[in-house]
DNA sequence: AATTAACCGAGACGGTACGTCAGGTCTTGAC
DNA sequence: GTCAAGACCTGACGTACCGTCTCGGTTAATT
């Protein structure tokens, strides 16, 4: 969001202070992690990072802009590989959602981008873009795979997507189950086509 | 929380004014549907409430209280039947989950709690009391009977409850599909044990 | 400006602090002794007298107003008394004059009024009504008291009023020639008939 | 102030932009007469001059010097010309007088430099400098002319330029009144000696 | 012609203050 | 004892200018 607008900036004039930009968003994180997204302000992460409000306002609009941009890699979910296992593939899926939700930055991020989306439309694009839309294209890839190879237990793969999205998000991020192991094996046994026996558990 | 408290009032001196109490619920009801929970103040509420900010005050502690207290009904989910069918009572338990996430004083308030809930320990458990947990103790018992006579495909009651409920979060309230027919079908293709053949689906 | 504002108000409601209202006030000429008008912001009284800046903008809409009020008395002139001996009587309205213009609060507030008075109306009014005009009746009384008794030396009063204020105002604030005890028989010398010997005086 | 320090500067490389020079004085006019003194900014004068606030930093150090130059001869007021006849000469020096104060360019300037002077020391030596002492060196010239030809009504010559700039400066810039032709004849009645008649007024 | 020093535009930067808004708390008099 | 009214301190909002500081690039007299 920012990096294109900066590389497309005009070359006259001072350069932008990277020093700036890093002390900022490094305050963003401390106060992120310390006091969570409600009580992050501009005048407390220019207070923190040594720097006046107006250069903040100047490169990001809004505090959804700033702690987008602040979480960085945290809450970029890494893309599903594909290394002709489908199984292996689509339980490295879950394990990557599973390690960003379980991410202290990047829940705080993840709980503000939804709250904000509801009512900031271009926040909520940006959410899709960023976090969520990169990891459902590659995932939804291994499913197709393993669709192909006919192990999947359920044809609607948007369904699937949203089922696995939306129960990992309840288990970590609602309910707080520190537990997640039996998550995983959980899902994939909802995902995949049972071969001989069914998983076990117990409610 | 708010109703142990009244009750606990003294019973002397003047009452409590039952038409200031209607009004300040009113209006918090048509600003969190004309802006959201973000732009609700207890000052604007007041304003529009014809009532002081301390009257507020002195009866709701926070925000959440009065939101939650606000939203009354609209965010109730029903209580899971049992009518002897354990599909017909867990089809009727994903309804109710489905209609209440569609409605729009009830998403807002779901979505303030959540994101509150992060920050206010307070806020998560009145949201869990009221909101779902009563919804998901009939629900479970709805899936025990299932269990019980083997329809379900899965052994791990919480585990399909949080699926249910994150993935119907998901679709209505994150991605905000307005097709949700294709939810329950779904979903219930998933929970209960396939009696002839699998379920079709096209994402 | 402020007490008839105040004395109007609705007797309802938390009534003003006297408290706040006296160290604003105090605060504004200390901070005007020691830095002048231009210097002197809202921000700056807000610290100094211990209140937030919000109350003061309550009160006071403009630096203008705020420094009328809190000069209070200093820049108030003395009516013109009536002793039955006109050459005393304009001795003393231009021994007023010269003490109000030499009091160092005074001359920073009458200056900020006649810079102000040029992009401010309501600013230049208040400066007539409080400071100004007050005296200009009583001393015009005194004039005519002298004409009547054919002891002026001019016949346009209001011109002689222009002339006294105008060459009080350029010696004492313009020029800030610290010797005015000439000036004060300069000027009587100029607005009195001479009776026997005229003035004598050396530049 | 301006004039000294620019030839004082090197003679090689690149030489001032006298475009730069003009554009920035004649938006300061701009500016000044559109919005008076106190809501002139470098910010704005840089804009509309379509220059860098550095250029503007680069020759002028403040608010004042940049003013007092802009205002260039608007403010100058001509020397009192020695034709021989006393009372001529000392009517050319009040109809000057009046004259720049009547022009609103000017009127703008004093108000802000005597504001300035104020708290000022530099700007207020600038001011007299500038504005009034020729004028009053050359006045005086003229007063001394009609002194010793005893024409004057009062010994005092400094105490007479103190009178004629007040008398002047409260008429036209403090009360405002348009018509000063009364103006004129009154302070000649009042300086020089009444040949036959007494002068006549309405007060 | 090349060098060179000063000029200039653009604009980022740390600040200070602006005038406004809401959060919570309080004080008063009326009911 | 509750209520409406509203004053109060606090703290953040988003904006405007301040005066300073890099930059990249221009301009003309001096070599």
């Amino acid at each position: 969001m920012q990096s294109e607008a900066r590389s497309g900036r005009p070359v006259i004039g001072r350069p932008r202070s990277e020093g700036s930009r890093e002390a900022i968003l490094a305050a963003v994180r401390d106060l992120l992690l310390k006091g969570g997204y409600a009580s992050l302000t501009f005048e407390g992460v220019a207070k923190r990072a040594g720097v006046s409000k107006a250069t903040i306002y100047r490169w990001w609009r809004s505090k959804g802009e700033l702690v987008l941009e602040a979480s960085g890699d945290a809450i970029r979910i890494g893309l599903v590989p594909d290394t002709g296992d489908a199984r292996a593939d689509i339980v490295a899926a879950i394990d990557q959602l599973i390690g960003t939700f379980s991410n202290r930055l990047a829940s705080i991020v993840i709980f503000a981008a939804i709250t904000t989306a509801a009512e900031d439309r271009a926040m909520a694009q940006a959410l899709r873009d960023r976090i969520i839309y990169p990891w459902r294209r590659s995932a939804a890839e291994a499913l197709e795979r393993a669709q192909e190879r006919d192990e999947l237990a359920h044809n609607d793969i948007v369904f699937l997507l949203d089922l696995i999205v939306g129960t990992v998000f309840q288990r970590t991020l609602v309910v707080k189950d520190p537990v997640v192991e039996g998550l995983k094996d959980n899902l994939m046994a909802i995902v995949l086509r049972r071969r001989d026996s069914g998983p076990t558990g117990s409610g």
